[in-house]
DNA sequence: GTCTATAAAGCGATAGAC
DNA sequence: GTCTATCGCTTTATAGAC
């Protein structure tokens, strides 16, 4: 009987924690087999392409979880105040609070970027529109809702890496509650 | 005749640089010892303790350069429009106006953060403290100096990390840019 | 103080039995 | 599909000549 494919996804989201706690390079293919108790042998049979695919498939994996709870309500909303709560609130719960770090953030920082660079920036880029989209729709010039959006969007990462920087995690919540009131100011 | 300190301290600027470009898991001794044109046992006669060590000295050193010229001088400033504009002005210097990486950052997400953590945390809250100090001064009240002053160290480490993941240098200006607006903005 | 040689361990990846 | 055994290489670190 063939490996239904949400297997496969749940052991994606257990190599995305392997790799998010211990980076691309930490995280050796002895920690992935003890994470998901899968022995080499079979973590190539899933993975012919070796720690690179796994990595790639991860990120992946993340882009359509952001295309599906982030991205596309972003696109679709025609509540910009509602949109933008929602945005906040799914980034809060999906980084645990700021107890958990953005493996994207932690690849493009990395030493191995190279190899995902292309799909760093996608996630970087899709995101950014997205939001743009929406806050042009509220009334924002191109412009503003550009500039907005690489603010909330670098704003989550410093938020990241700050608060696991310091060890604590209520500096994620702080720069989300501010970032909600900023993003939808009215425009200088 | 023994070397003089000061070629240490450029040594050290050396390893940052590769420590920043690799991470420090991926700045292997061969890429040292290459960039530094020492071989490994001149560089365990400097650095007994190994790679450990040698990234251990060059936190400090980059501790000792913003203790320098960013703390200091804040805490040292009664005018905090020249502060903060002084500041963001080092920043900006200091990071290669987005291309260079913040060693710090990479450290606090990578993989091996731990035996730094005391470093990293230090570092991030001297930051903190002496930002907030001249905001204070200026008027504003503590709660408000300390939470302006969060959202700019983490508005520094986002950008950097957006602006490496997009390859785009200029997302850092325009972040810097709307920084020093936001600092000394007009309290709600 | 700098080098080469090498140790000892860990790495990603592969082979092949089952 | 899963495992064990192992290859070939790279890693950090050490030893010792100069």
């Amino acid at each position: 009987m063939a490996k239904p494919v949400s297997e496969r996804a749940e052991l994606l989201l257990l190599l995305g924690e392997v790799f998010r706690a211990h980076g691309y390079e930490g995280a050796t293919l002895a920690l992935i087999s003890e994470a998901t108790g899968l022995g080499k042998g079979s973590l190539y049979h899933f993975f012919p392409g070796g720690k690179q695919q796994m990595a790639a498939e991860v990120l992946d994996e993340i882009d359509r979880w952001f295309e599906i709870n982030i991205f596309a309500p972003l696109r679709d909303s025609d509540d910009p105040g509602r949109a933008v709560a929602a945005m906040i609130e799914a980034v809060d719960d999906y980084f645990r609070s700021g107890r958990r770090v953005c493996l994207v953030g932690v690849i493009a920082l990395g030493a191995s970027r190279e190899p995902f660079a292309a799909q760093v920036h996608d996630y970087f880029a899709r995101w950014h529109d997205a939001l743009a989209a929406v806050l042009k729709r509220s009334g924002f010039s191109a412009s503003v809702a550009r500039r907005r959006s690489e603010d909330a969007l670098l704003t989550i990462q410093g938020a990241l890496v700050l608060a696991r920087g310091r060890d604590d995690a209520k500096i994620f919540g702080r720069a989300m509650a501010e970032l909600k009131a900023r993003l939808l100011a009215p425009s200088r």
